[in-house]
DNA sequence: GTGCATTTCTGCAATAGATGCAACTTTGCA
DNA sequence: TGCAAAGTTGCATCTATTGCAGAAATGCAC
């Protein structure tokens, strides 16, 4: 029960060569085109069987999503951990921005290329729509447990909201172009909306004992 | 230019096909499965060829939705008919209630099991998620038509928020098993917290003139 | 009714993603 | 050093999906 502290020579080679394989795929699609390059395409690049590829991503679509899933197993982790007397709201509104600092700063060698995949690969945009749902449930179960005895329904629709508002933004923003910045100021003026209507909501706003 | 009177005899016959394969289809996934069923076995089953399939359906996943798609056309179709006078944020919450409405009140023959299998099987749910998001953009648009001038962000936001908060309050509905008034409550009760978020946004609550 | 133009359907072949399986290698640890 | 667990690989296979070209059906004009 202690893998923190050293990751061991295993789990480590495993990581790069998780990276490999998400370098190389990430360079081909971005020099030939998605559907044009294929696993075994990839796989010579990584130097690794194509078979193996499978034992890495379960499929040709996730690996356009490796980092993206790093960053937000990051933000998950920073969301456990709430600053004590913050308000639900607050961890809510803590969490979306993480989100969002996570999908648009730093975005690595091949962030322009993903972001291009999604948008213009329905396949892909599907895929990234998934996870902004699972990151939808996520945020309903942090809610849940903010608020014990909150509303059921009220939990799922504030945590909807705020999820499919983050959600719709950000992909306006992407496809028009928007840098960081721009990105952000459109988030902020976008969580002041959603705000006011989790304001209505007594749970949320209640200083924990 | 005139098809709405006449669909023609080429016409009908080929809605006919398209809802026998359909049912065929819904009938083996509910009998034996989803990835158990092959395209071979649904052309057999509608007695046609199976390339014919894919002159109806772009990929196997999309004839689960052949029925919900027709529901959210005629949904569609309705939106563009506003009644004068009535403000934008009606306008909304009225196609908020009528996408519901298409979902969950009478089901079809097969509805039920259109529900199971997008709960259950991933790659299907991640479709789903996808014409929500394309709702969200019909939602956004009709939002720019109706409040010419409206912040940009205001309307990515605000259609982002409805649409979100009804997508998660549906899957959490079917997830538990609700019974259609009960997904009806619940949608009444979130639409309340997004109406409050909506009513911070002037443009939305304006009479048009 | 006949003939032509268009649309639809079908069969064939090929591609590529995905999966199960069993053998083979490497690594971690005693 | 040697064993057990974990990781790789090759192989066979299955199936969705697509392009292509010919056959068949349909709509319309004459």
């Amino acid at each position: 029960m202690h893998h923190v502290a050293t990751p061991g020579l295993r789990e480590r080679k495993k990581q790069r060569t998780r990276q490999a394989i998400a370098d190389a795929a990430l360079r081909l699609f971005a020099e030939r085109g998605y559907e044009e390059t294929t696993i075994a395409d990839i796989a010579r690049a990584a130097d690794i069987a194509p078979r193996t590829f499978f034992a890495y991503f379960p499929s040709k679509e996730d690996v356009v999503f490796a980092e993206i899933d790093d960053r937000l197993a990051e933000v998950r982790a920073g969301l456990a951990r709430r600053p004590p007397g913050e308000t639900a709201l607050e961890t809510i509104r803590r969490g979306m921005l993480d989100v969002m600092e996570a999908l648009v700063s730093a975005p690595g060698e091949y962030g322009a290329v993903q972001v291009r995949l999604v948008l213009e690969r329905p396949a892909l945009q599907a895929r990234a729509l998934q996870r902004m749902h699972e990151t939808q449930q996520e945020v309903e179960e942090r809610v849940r447990d903010l608020c014990p005895g909150i509303d059921e329904i009220d939990a799922v629709a504030v945590s909807g909201m705020a999820v499919g508002c983050l959600q719709s933004v950000l992909t306006h923003c992407r496809r028009h172009g928007f840098e960081a910045p721009a990105v952000r100021a459109a988030l902020d003026r976008a969580l002041e909306i959603v705000e006011r209507g989790m304001a209505s909501v007594p749970a949320l706003n209640e200083r924990p004992g």
